[in-house]
DNA sequence: GATGAATGAGCATTCATTCAT
DNA sequence: TATGAATGAATGCTCATTCAT
């Protein structure tokens, strides 16, 4: 009974969850309606309070959820990479390929949850904490195995391969998502591996590059 | 006469746009009353009317209005570069300064801007258009000096450039702008031009970024 | 045009007051839907807020209105009276003639404005204070001419008087208004001059008048 | 099994009973959650709606019980009474010394039993109502024997007497009961004895008293 | 009897926008 | 042109009550 109940109430939140991805994505979050969610979720208004504590932890609950899946695969893939370079190459990767294969959460991603709303943007963040750490680590590990430059900034390279996977999500989605996301990471890899400048570098961008 | 009444308009759509650029950062965008505009620009709330369409085109104007300026800036910037890596360099250096000097407009640009509201983001995405094309430009002309690589796929660099500016000047809002932001730039510009592998390249590097 | 305008606004002001008495009186204050109140003043919802600050306020203001008629005819009464006693006669009669006069606000008065809300409960007070100064005036004033007993404890009295007179009314609203609530002044005022032992005393009313 | 089942019955009854007169003291009735009140009673939220039918029921329940208790000591005051005028003043004093000693309940009565809802107040009223009857025999009794006047207006008299001892017990919450309430009991039965003319009466009193 | 998860009705308030003056 | 009073749409959330277990 116990057991039954449990599971009754886990299917309702995934329910919910799932509606709320659904009817976000069609409408936006400030247009969807608590109550439509709860109603495309088969259960009545007031029940959606019972599982979560407002609209706004509806969203980044959601944004949670559908993340630690994200994450765990991302485990995964870091696991198997013997380089650093090899590591990148499979975030990369699993980043693209994520959104790629699930288009309402990467609206969800990309838009909705870029909201103005404090409330909802720490929740983001703390849950994209994690994400970012991973980066920095596996950023660290390639400066110090050689994959990566010695002398790397892990804090601007973060930056770097976060806001550059971020951009290509968002001009994909902006684009109605009309190429194969998911083919640009290996020319992305080399992108962000080499520089602008290529895997043999230039006279001109080293020059550059050491004055700025 | 007409001189006149020109000056006195045009006087009362910058004192609005400064007004709404004031309180949008002050509150947020949602939360910002077009009366509250009104009245800090000393006019009536109708009045705002006269010289905007909507609370969004007040929204859109005001970027617009700011980032023809700071285009203006570019141009200069990158009229002066003997090469596309100097231009890369002055572009990377003029983003970032041009936000760490307008501190409310970095806000509004980074949070308030993300708006999901399509009639919105369709504003921006004209505006910011033609600073895309501007990256652009400079990628390809580096592509066809030698500065960069000789293949280098444009769009996807584009995405890079811009992706990591952005996010560099988001990380910066978020952190409550404790740190030079412009100081930034010259490791950004290496870093963009040589990736994570550094100026030298390395043969993991090479390797991964041949096979991806 | 000022003139107008200020004119028009007023009335504005006294139809949404009207509104609100007939509405309150026939579905409560909870059950009384702003929404509802503005229709029958025939204007907006959103305008009721333009004149009022919150629908509590609607109700403490709609008390202050037809208090502050109520007091000055209480004042002009009190002036005409020689004597304390006739003062507390005049009292009497125009507390229960003003609301036998206006059965809405007898309902209002004694049911509605009961409210737990301290919001309106403190509004209420603040109104109702400068009668029960009347109250306390007139009984000092008798205290002082030897119209009542000169050692009388006025504020003891005054809750006498005035919670006499609220029990009336609160009687009278509750029984339908089946009967002549006016007429009940010259008892009531005999009453509360000489109490229940009646206009000669009585031995054991004195006896144990003194012993309490 | 019986017995004992009847006893957990009798003594879950009053536990709720006592968890919402902390309750409804605390946070009102309007605020007061059944939830709350059923978790401090140590039930579960269902179980409330085997003892008592509503929320309104609950209140009146509340008010109907202790009011009983109230009822019975005062038979017992009423009992020793030799004359009607002791009689009121036991009664006065009794009213006023069960409130002072029951500050919760003084709050719920006063203030919180004050409520629109037309439910309550015709419950309020059945229970309330054999102490109006109480009253009117006290006079009645003392019109016969000469303890009041003997043209006395039961009626009339019977509402200064609740009015006043009402008056007195609000206006002793609302100060927040910075005073002793008790005893105020020998100056108010005087009062109500003899009138704000007080015990040798007046002439100008007498001759005001009988015009009106 | 007891539980507590589920239900779903109900509504004040804000504020962008309009338009008569 | 400018005003600013008036408009009215739009919705998350609470909590008394029910009922399957």
């Amino acid at each position: 009974m116990t057991a039954k109940a449990a599971t009754a109430s886990a299917e309702r939140y995934q329910a919910i969850l799932e509606a709320a991805e659904r009817v976000i994505a069609e409408s936006g979050f400030a247009r969807a309606q608590v109550s439509r969610i709860a109603r495309e979720a088969g259960v009545a208004g007031g029940t959606v309070y019972l599982y979560f504590e407002s609209k706004n932890d509806l969203l980044v609950s959601l944004f949670r959820e559908r993340f630690q899946a994200f994450l765990a695969e991302l485990d995964g893939t870091l696991a198997q990479a013997e380089t650093a370079a090899q590591a990148l190459a499979g975030l990369v990767r699993t980043h693209l390929a994520a959104l790629a294969e699930r288009p309402h959460m990467a609206v969800v991603t990309q838009i909705e949850l870029r909201q103005a709303d404090p409330d909802i943007r720490r929740g983001i963040q703390a849950v994209l904490s994690p994400y970012l750490d991973r980066i920095a680590d596996v950023l660290a590990r390639g400066a110090r195995d050689g994959s990566f430059a010695r002398d790397l900034d892990v804090r601007l390279a973060k930056k770097m391969v976060f806001g550059t996977l971020d951009q290509c999500v968002t001009a994909w989605v902006m684009s109605g998502r009309k190429y194969d996301l998911a083919g640009l990471a290996p020319g992305l890899t080399g992108l962000l591996l080499h520089g602008l400048a290529g895997p043999g570098g230039s006279r001109a961008a080293a020059r550059e590059g050491r004055g700025g």
